[in-house]
DNA sequence: GTGGTCTAGACCACG
DNA sequence: GTGGTCTAGACCACG
């Protein structure tokens, strides 16, 4: 799986690798039980430091997303615990984006595609 | 209308601020040609520094959401501009939303009864 | 309140100085609203990296003990969310050392005296 | 006495054998004098590398929970030496889990009936 | 002035 | 070899 950074971005380098690695889990581009690259490759290979991605990682692994242990990496988890309902970080999120798209005169079918298509 | 600032929250308040306000004038509670509250009254009203609320206003104009003139202070444009498309950052943030909200077992119709509810 | 570091234990720094918070916080010691020492004083008192406080921040703030925001540094949270439970580990933990208690001959008395005065 | 290890902790996995261990022999499961699993049974039943197991047993015996002699192989100790007091960590560690209960809203009660429990 | 992010480098325990 | 921790230093956005 290829990780793109946008370095103009204000969302940063952590939380985008971060949020790439979360939509290729959902996707099914990374599989459960998948190993990922070693820290001080993908770091390598992004052109970043090693504490950066290090940070991602520790992240995905508190929300439950990927699994470390010293001696194999990391790899995605195979039972990722599924609370059944959408944060309230997510949802406000959600909501400011429908808004957004409604004010530029996006009709509400284009926004259910995406639904289709991202989900 | 009433602007809740979230003092927990890792969005910054000028964003919280600029959030509200787009979602109000989307869900129609601020209408267009209204007038919004002076920089000075709505930063008493919050309790914030006027500086945070004039930053607020100066990207609601930049992005066309608001018109300011210095006898009738700030109003909801009558006629926002409608690229008819989703930005790019919008699109990727649906994107995680919907992978996210995926993995946690969150139904495809939950999400799409969001898009109308918030539409 | 006073930090203490203990440099020979297996514990990490910025657990440590977590974990000191917290029972701070739980003793009375450190109030609800309660200023903290800014990262960079917190650091220099104690002789250590600015990057450590700032992760030992970031941790309580992720489990809702205390809030952070630039303007006025960290402070402890009015409203600490109550789950009413023990976690599986810190179950776990009590077992073990209950456990070792047992096995040294510390009768189970003590035990429920020393919860007596750490609760 | 079947040991299990969570491959998601954080507690090495040296550290959780012996920690089940030692709750085996306090809670009765295993007698004094007891033969344990050789080093290289255990790790094969497990599926880790013998050399954490011989870690473990290294770890035990330095405890004085348990003796090896080359003949019989690992038996847990008849006369294990009680100090009669609890470790400094442990009663640190015990402070940290009644103020993280505590603050969690867990009554004082709740905590000794684990203590009965455990004991 | 504040916390948040990032770098370049180092050392460590685990296995 | 792997992830985890820590340092010394820097720059940034927020307010």
């Amino acid at each position: 799986m290829i990780i793109r950074i946008d370095e103009y971005s204000d969302v940063p380098i952590y939380m985008q690798i971060r949020n790439q690695i979360v939509m290729g889990i959902s996707s099914g581009e990374l599989k459960a039980g998948e190993q990922l690259p070693t820290v001080r490759a993908l770091a390598l290979e992004i052109g970043i430091n090693t504490m950066t991605v290090s940070k991602t990682y520790q992240m995905l692994k508190n929300e439950g997303y990927i699994m470390t242990d010293r001696k194999n990496g990391a790899r995605v988890r195979e039972n990722i615990a599924q609370s059944g309902v959408i944060s309230e970080d997510n949802k406000t999120e959600l909501r400011r984006i429908v808004s957004e798209a409604r004010l530029s005169g996006v009709p509400k079918a284009e926004l259910k595609k995406l639904i289709d298509e991202f989900y």
